[in-house]
DNA sequence: ACGTTGCTTGACAACGTTGTCGGTCTGCGG
DNA sequence: CCGCAGACCGACAACGTTGTCAAGCAACGT
């Protein structure tokens, strides 16, 4: 009823289970007939090596844990996919878990990666700012942070500062005064950072950030169509609109197109599928999820050779690509632009 | 070094391991106030079962095995969200892999989830038409097939057929005669049944099947640009279209927008973002991939309780969400004022 | 002839958990 | 007072694998 075990093979190709095992990790002195022999054994059987048992030898098993906010979000599922495909090659399963951005979920699940399921890393989209309760398991596995840095752990992601600057930088040279700030949300820091370039590009310019068109998001939900039609019903309303992550843009380009006004300016952070067939097409800030999943799961193979260096941060780069939603003029004179930002380690 | 282990806890206590296992497992018989001391310890030391020692005891795991075409597909993401949320609720991890459409590579993937994790449970979305190898493992783990059907396993899917008929049925009322069919593919169960659809209402309103309609896809990669342009280019061009899956209907929806011909009547099997943001709206067979991920882990719970009874197959409803794209009349449309209906939020 | 080296192999313990079995103790009826 | 049921608890084996240690054996140099 079990599927056939170490000693099944053993049996069947008249050797002890140790000299299976060594066939089985390809270990060196082992005979050649012997080692044929028992392959045809293994083969004949099917055998499969029992992870767990593995694992429980060896303290540490054949996946890694992944823990992403929500695997219905494209730019998570494409990061993850990416990783999944790295790890086949290593022979390493993939363990995924949602945090559904709960804290103590994330801290679950997390524990019970690393003490339950004793696995080779983790990989995780950080919801907390730091994560104390990983530092004894330190030693014993890699953590490598994506999207959101730790200052503990390694740390893959985008330039989130720079790229927002871009942005709003492209619409004030456009002659935007009144710029919107779409979703802001204190709990994140990548928002956090992008809130940042969106405020410093305004100072630098001498335009005063007005609260009016900062979007707040309290527990994460914005009803897209309400706070359009708010900052649009503004005495002084926005001439340009800054989406500061994917969800957001959807639900901003969705309502814009509803109501008709897709004809004003606005760049979206993180590109999304259709991006570029709407009319305008949606200019955006293109984080690779590809690309950062698989630097990430490189960078967590490295720490599993040699573990524990310095905490390093990887800028992924990113790129404002122009589509036409981006490039619409403001009030003012115009002049265009286009540039890439990071793409080194910090 | 190690997360801290029964013995541990016992230690800490002052019981013997044995009795720490029946406080985790929440066995009767122990005394209230050993179970709390027992609890204490456990709270205070952080310990965490292995799952590693508990499925090498028992033969079965504390996960279950999802495997799919690609994660980078959004409805496979979708799908496995709704399963890790479930999931969840058990206590049971997922473990997630992805074929590339290899078959080879989904029976490597399925031996390691069976054999090697010994997985409580596999739903997959298979690639090969049949797994008989699975039946070996039969008693111990159970089998859900989502989106393709097996014969020999439970199966959740969606009527390809009647739906796709439906769809077809929608353009001939509305007078197309010329109805291309997008992405024929032989490899995959769900095709053909859309396919077979499509022809049986072709015949059924005398209409002839023109293999120069007709979309082959040989290895998969189907070139969307070239494809509609030989179509576009016949001498008697479709004016009708529909996209046989998701990504056909991305690529196609693409494609005309890109060319300005995304007046030409035209239905997508599958939901994509943004849909009904485009001009026209596409209208698409909406297949839910979170209600057929909730079913398959539904059915995968009962087969844990009580397994092997007949396999079944299990038809999640699709409908017709008309969004304007699909409702576009023929050149012998018998009524010509056919309105079309301003998408609804999905 | 003999020790030494290198190659090949096997016996055994251990990883952390749970199932089996048996033990101790309390309270109760006879 | 004894016996017995029931509640509670612990020693031990076992799951499948690999690390440790040592043994067997041939070839080699002295």
């Amino acid at each position: 009823m079990r599927p056939p075990g170490i000693k099944d093979v053993a049996a069947q190709s008249g050797v002890s289970i140790k000299t299976v095992s060594r066939v089985v990790n390809g270990e060196a002195s082992v005979h050649p007939e012997t080692r044929s022999r028992v392959l045809e054994a293994i083969d004949r059987l099917g055998y499969v090596p029992n992870t767990a048992a593995r694992s429980l030898k060896s303290g540490t098993g054949g996946a890694i844990g992944v823990l992403i906010d929500s695997l219905a979000d494209p730019f998570f599922a494409s990061l993850v996919s990416a990783i999944e495909t790295r790890a086949l090659k290593e022979g390493l399963s993939v363990l995924v878990a949602s945090t559904g951005l709960d804290e103590r979920r994330e801290r679950d699940q997390l524990t019970g990666f690393i003490a339950g399921h004793q696995v080779a890393g983790v990989i995780i989209a950080p919801v907390a700012g730091e994560l104390p309760y990983l530092e004894a398991f330190r030693q014993v596995t890699p953590v490598v942070a994506v999207d959101r840095a730790l200052t503990a752990f390694d740390s893959v992601v985008v330039d989130d500062y720079a790229a927002t600057q871009l942005a709003i930088r492209q619409f004030v040279e456009l002659g935007h005064t009144r710029i919107a700030f779409y979703d802001r949300d204190e709990r994140f820091l990548t928002i956090r950072r992008r809130y940042q370039g969106y405020t410093d590009v305004l100072a630098e310019a001498g335009i005063e950030v007005d609260p009016a068109l900062v979007s707040w998001t309290i527990d994460g939900s914005l009803d897209y169509a309400a706070e359009t039609d708010r900052l649009l019903g503004l005495d002084d309303p926005p001439t340009a609109l800054f989406a500061s992550n994917a969800k957001a843009a959807i639900g901003l380009t969705t309502t814009l197109h509803r109501i008709g006004r897709e004809g004003i300016a606005h760049i979206a952070f993180g590109d999304f599928s259709l991006a570029d067939v709407l009319r305008p097409a949606v200019s955006c800030i293109n984080q690779d999820p590809f690309v950062i999943g698989t630097a990430a799961i490189e960078r967590l193979l490295e720490l599993r050779e040699s573990p524990s260096n310095e905490p390093r941060e990887w800028v992924v780069p990113t790129s404002l690509t122009q589509r036409g939603s981006g490039e619409i003029p403001g009030p003012n004179a115009a002049v265009t632009s286009t540039s890439t930002v990071g793409g080194t380690a910090a």
